[in-house]
DNA sequence: TATTAGCACTCCCGTGTCGACAGTGCTAAC
DNA sequence: GTTAGCACTGTCGACACGGGAGTGCTAATA
């Protein structure tokens, strides 16, 4: 059932309902009767009349009863089309702006800055918040530094544009003096400081290339030597999650079994950053209601998402909350949103 | 009631029930009865026998019935007396010994050595595994790199003896010109390496009075550089923890609340650092069952540790598992022990 | 004297019944 | 199109009941 043959069925008064209804489960978790729905809708309207709205919007599949006598809740669809069409979001009140722009202000580093805003998702939503550590691969050269361990191991140093260091120690098969390194280290920071360490993976490849015609010895051996570290380098990111344990308060959530697996799933990461991934191409906040993301252990959650920019503007990596399907949309939406640009910011002034 | 009394009053044969009841509700869970116990024991002594036994260790505070018509159940103390005098330990298997080794094995740096150990130790008893990461006090310094960031921000690098590299920001109130730097580099390199950075910092501070009088430039600002990194480090400590939602699959911890307690103590990791500490001085396994940890959110866990050593053979660290207090101390107690041993000898081998 | 059989007692726990309650769908009247 | 009325249905808590498991005590036994 597409999306506009749901608008064309559902006629204005019909959403009307369905709004009310849905943003009374989510404050109270109460299954919503048509007496109720009847008192809150602001019309006056008999609950009689309102059961026949409530029996097409059923029809149309966007709530459902839980049993015979219940009133009704939302399904997912019906979220969907709640945040899609009717959501009235909530900018964020100034005391919670406060909060967040003190957490996320002052010259720390980026990694702080990250954990900063995770724990400010997850303390502001009272949800789990979620923010991906900046994809090295965007990010540029500084510096470049040798440190030999042992007569074949280097610790190379690479310092990059947003004040992180990054260390890797790389087996080279021979021995390198120390004049060797040093040499190799000054050319390396002489060309290609400045450049993104993904274009410089490339640029390496071709630099060989045309060195081999050359027969310069000591560039040969910086680029073999940049060449080893930036192939060992292809990490598959990462991302620092807060206050999980707000998650065991909501009931929706609280069947033992699958609150272990969502958790597990947090541990093995693997297949969140697959799904944060797909969130930074998208531009905006993103929603996941259910079983859209198509990861199964959140197929009682909702995740949202934005992306956030690096000091040169570009996007570097998504943060969002994991909550029940049952969250406060209208609040959590905004914060998110505006997270991701406090964070962009206080990455931009360093 | 002193442990002295205790093994008076409980003779031999008391003993000998207590064990068999404690393993048996070990492995399964429920409270056992005489007629369990009777059957179970080895003697044949009527059920009635038992229970007389079962009333005087009732008496003496080792075990209790959670009701009238239910078997017992150890307590604490219970637990207690069985680790300190009835625990038969079973060494590892050979597979488990060699899953161990092939965890721990190879080149790999501490930090992934670490997580393996954690790992490992989640992995093999099933419950949450606990792998404090090296005080780095207790590590010598190997090199120190300076590399300036701005003006005023200078990023310094220290490599450890134990192949770690860790990365400080500091901020000068003047300026450094490039070349201070490297002289004050080298100087650092060429007097204070090879040293414990837990002794570096007296020993900075010595040094610094004692250049005073020979007012030399380059010296003093090395000296007062190395000062306030060593001075920004007082790092309170850090430990890795995997398999803690192995926890949520004993109901004895099923309760939600003191699971999210426990769950939210994880996280913080201030107190459990404390009291790993308090682990490091003594030697060998150490176990603290239910309250005895004084530390109220493992209030119904038992924690059994064993501190391991260093390259250089100094305890570095100290790594354990937690677990429900209904734990099988028998295999345990030497996973830890063993765990420990190999993580020494991997960081020794390197 | 230590062990045992017998017995009355206690408590848990699963089952079944019951009534209050909330909400529904349907029908007929407005 | 809206509403009142009504029979129907499923949930939930309270309650009683009986079986089962285990206990403590007492008296008999080896």
């Amino acid at each position: 059932m597409s999306n506009e043959s749901i608008e064309n069925i559902v006629n204005e008064r019909s959403q009307h309902f369905l709004k009310v209804l849905i943003e009374r489960y989510i404050r109270e978790g109460q299954p919503v009767g048509s007496r109720t729905l009847s008192r809150d809708s602001g019309l006056s309207l008999s609950p009689a009349t309102i059961r026949n709205v409530m029996a097409d919007l059923e029809d149309a599949g966007l709530i459902i009863s839980p049993h015979t006598s219940a009133g009704r809740v939302p399904t997912i669809s019906g979220y969907r089309f709640f945040v899609d069409y009717l959501v009235s979001l909530i900018p964020p009140g100034e005391t919670e702006l406060e909060q967040m722009r003190q957490q996320l202000m002052g010259d720390v580093d980026s990694k702080a800055l990250i954990e900063k805003a995770s724990s400010a998702l997850s303390e502001l939503t009272h949800m789990a918040g979620l923010v991906m550590i900046p994809r090295h691969d965007y990010v540029l050269l500084k510096q470049i530094e040798f440190v030999p361990l042992s007569d074949t191991r280097i610790l190379v140093i690479l310092v990059t544009s947003d004040g992180e260091v990054q260390n890797r120690v790389i087996e080279t098969g021979r021995k390198f003096s120390q004049s060797d390194l040093v040499q190799a280290q000054n050319f390396l920071n002489a060309n290609y400081v400045g450049q993104k360490l993904e274009t410089m993976r490339t640029r390496i490849i071709e630099d060989m290339e045309k060195t081999r015609r050359q027969m310069d010895a000591v560039m040969e051996q910086a680029l073999s030597l940049a060449g080893q570290v930036l192939a060992s380098d292809r990490e598959e990111g990462d991302f620092v999650l807060s206050g999980q344990t707000n998650l065991m308060g909501f009931n929706e959530l609280s069947d033992l079994e699958r609150l272990r697996h969502l958790f597990d799933s947090f541990a093995e990461k693997r297949q969140i950053l697959h799904l944060l991934d797909r969130c930074m191409e998208a531009e905006g906040v993103q929603i996941f209601i259910g079983e859209e993301s198509g990861y199964e252990p959140f197929d009682s959650c909702s995740l949202i998402t934005a992306p956030y920019q690096n000091d040169d503007g570009e996007v570097a990596g998504v943060l969002g909350v994991v909550g029940p399907t049952r969250m406060d949309y209208n609040k959590v939406i905004p914060i998110v949103d505006v997270t991701a640009r406090l964070l962009s910011n206080a990455l931009k002034q360093r």
